[in-house]
DNA sequence: ATGATACTTGACGTTTACGTAAACGTCAAC
DNA sequence: GTTGACGTTTACGTAAACGTCAAGTATCAT
């Protein structure tokens, strides 16, 4: 009755199983699947999660990592699943792609910026701690 | 009685113009400066802005944009800022120092993993237009 | 059949990051 | 002298993303 290994890939995962692998709590998981995020089977009441659900759980979690709100990520996973018929739901789609991606251009720079200054912050430390360590060899001062 | 220009550097800013500057609200920059991110001067009740103030506020959203909580971000400006005297303050900071570029590597990854399928999505989709447009070269279908 | 354990659905509480409205001061322009 | 633009504080409101009970259901071992 385990889960995670059963020959082919019938694998399927319970809510905790997810919990504990991507370390989030089963209430976020469900407040996921409340936002529509997530559409796990159920067994009865019991939520059952394939492995498909499980990517999308990855998903989630990539793109809240990155500052995306769960509507934005939701509006991300759409399209990858959607087959919109008209070519206006297909342009704004487009749009909308070109925007996410200048947002997470800006997001690498920021982010290159930001680790240059963290570097310069550890080498002011770097260079304190050795004057510290010389003036007084043994320990801390004051 | 400007501000902007003023031949040597004691250019200084109102509220309104670094909002206008930086894109956010007056209720926003006041919000920072209630967290402990800025503290500007004062002509009387008003609060004046040097360039030091400005770049703290460049700092505070470029933080944003990365997904700091302004929390966090008044952590990393306290660093800069900070000549702390004892080893073990620089030993804790070198650690948290580790810590922010630990994530900001994962944020990175996050990132190009996202362009890449945000690319993919995109490829789907110019196909389907093309296809749409070929079957149907006048306009929308439905 | 009886806990123990895991899962479920509400429902209210909490934190973060502001928005919004009220109520007032100040100064230049008309 | 009042109107309007800009500034101030104080205070309450709000959206997002869960946390935290409470109370019930299902299953499994003893």
């Amino acid at each position: 009755m385990n889960s995670t290994m059963d020959a082919s890939d019938q694998t399927t995962y319970t809510i905790t199983e997810l919990a504990k692998e991507f370390d989030v709590t089963t209430r976020a998981i469900r407040f996921y699947e409340d936002r529509g995020l997530l559409k796990p089977a159920r067994n009865g009441l019991t939520r059952v999660y394939t492995p498909r659900d499980r990517v999308h759980l990855k998903l989630v979690l990539r793109g809240k990592r990155i500052g995306f709100s769960l509507d934005e990520v939701r509006e991300i996973m759409d399209m990858y699943n959607s087959a919109p018929g008209e070519i206006g739901q297909l342009d704004y789609m487009l749009d909308k792609l070109a925007e996410r991606r200048a947002m997470l251009h800006r997001q690498q720079q920021d982010i290159e910026l930001t680790l240059k200054e963290l570097n310069k912050i550890e080498v002011q430390c770097r260079q304190r701690l050795a004057m510290m360590r010389k003036q007084s060899p043994q320990s801390q001062i004051s």
